[in-house]
DNA sequence: TGCCATGTTAAACT
DNA sequence: GAGTTTAACATGGC
């Protein structure tokens, strides 16, 4: 579920909420819930993996980690955790074992909006520049880089790696200027392709490498290996995608 | 049925 | 203190 491009879908059906009144705040999460009642949900903003559901003077952030979810006007498995419940006069949104947190409204001025890969404010430059300073880096490990990459999961860092032809435990700093360039394009082209595909149901049926056992280029076998500095699923192509180190 | 994964943080170590 | 490793969280698909 929580890739950048699955946060930017609850966003929008969370639309009918905006500038309507939280009537109240419920759930297991562990926040001061009083001080929600009352307030205006004025915008949705999302940071990558990260929401923040804007109010005045605050902000919940929410994180759906690998196992949250959402439901919308409808509990509709009431037996998982439920974390936070808003309700709106117009409806009921629901959120599921995740990351709740509030916060003070100032913590937006601290993001680095620049660095979300699904934003209108992303700056591929400035990615660059953060990528030259850590040569040594995996590009495993770069592409599901936060800072670097906000948004990016383990599934788009599998098909980007795949696209352009470089093997995960490439070294940042020994990639041709035409790989790093097309690293940097493919983050944020392939999460638009990933956004669509999700919200047409077909994003599963688009994977080229991710869980896939053949390579759709060559035939060979894909290897299959955990990887980078926090041992995530890599899937790629030994023939297809170069190794530079 | 058991394994493990679209993720991150904080505690526990060296 | 720093950098690194481990544990915790908690659900659903295969």
């Amino acid at each position: 579920m929580p890739e950048g491009p699955s946060i930017k879908i609850l966003k929008d059906l969370t639309e009918k909420f905006l500038g309507k009144e939280i009537l109240s705040a419920t759930g297991n999460a562990k926040i001061e819930m009083d001080q929600l009642p009352g307030r205006i949900f004025q915008e949705y903003k999302t940071y990558g993996k990260q929401s923040y559901l804007v109010c005045e003077n605050m902000v919940v952030r929410i994180h759906l980690l690998l196992f949250g979810s959402y439901s919308l006007d409808e509990q509709t498995k009431p037996d998982r955790q439920l974390r936070l419940h808003l309700k709106f006069e117009n409806g009921d949104l629901y959120f599921y074992s995740c990351s709740v947190k509030l916060l003070d409204r100032n913590v937006l001025k601290e993001i680095d909006w620049n660095a979300d890969v699904l934003s209108d404010e992303w700056k591929p430059l400035k990615a660059k520049k953060k990528l030259k300073v850590q040569p040594e880096m995996l590009v495993c490990d770069a592409l599901l880089d936060q800072n670097i990459f906000s948004g990016v999961g383990n599934i788009i860092k599998n098909e980007v790696l795949f696209r352009i032809g470089v093997h995960p435990e490439s070294l940042v700093g020994k990639l041709p200027p035409k790989k790093l360039a097309a690293l940097i394009f493919e983050a944020r082209n392939y999460s638009f392709d990933f956004l669509r595909w999700k919200k047409e149901y077909v994003l599963k049926k688009n994977w080229l490498a991710h869980t896939k056992k053949i390579c759709p280029k060559c035939g060979e076998n894909l290897t299959k290996r955990h990887t980078g500095l926090n041992s995530r699923r890599s899937f790629f192509c030994e023939k297809d995608q170069k190794l530079y180190q």
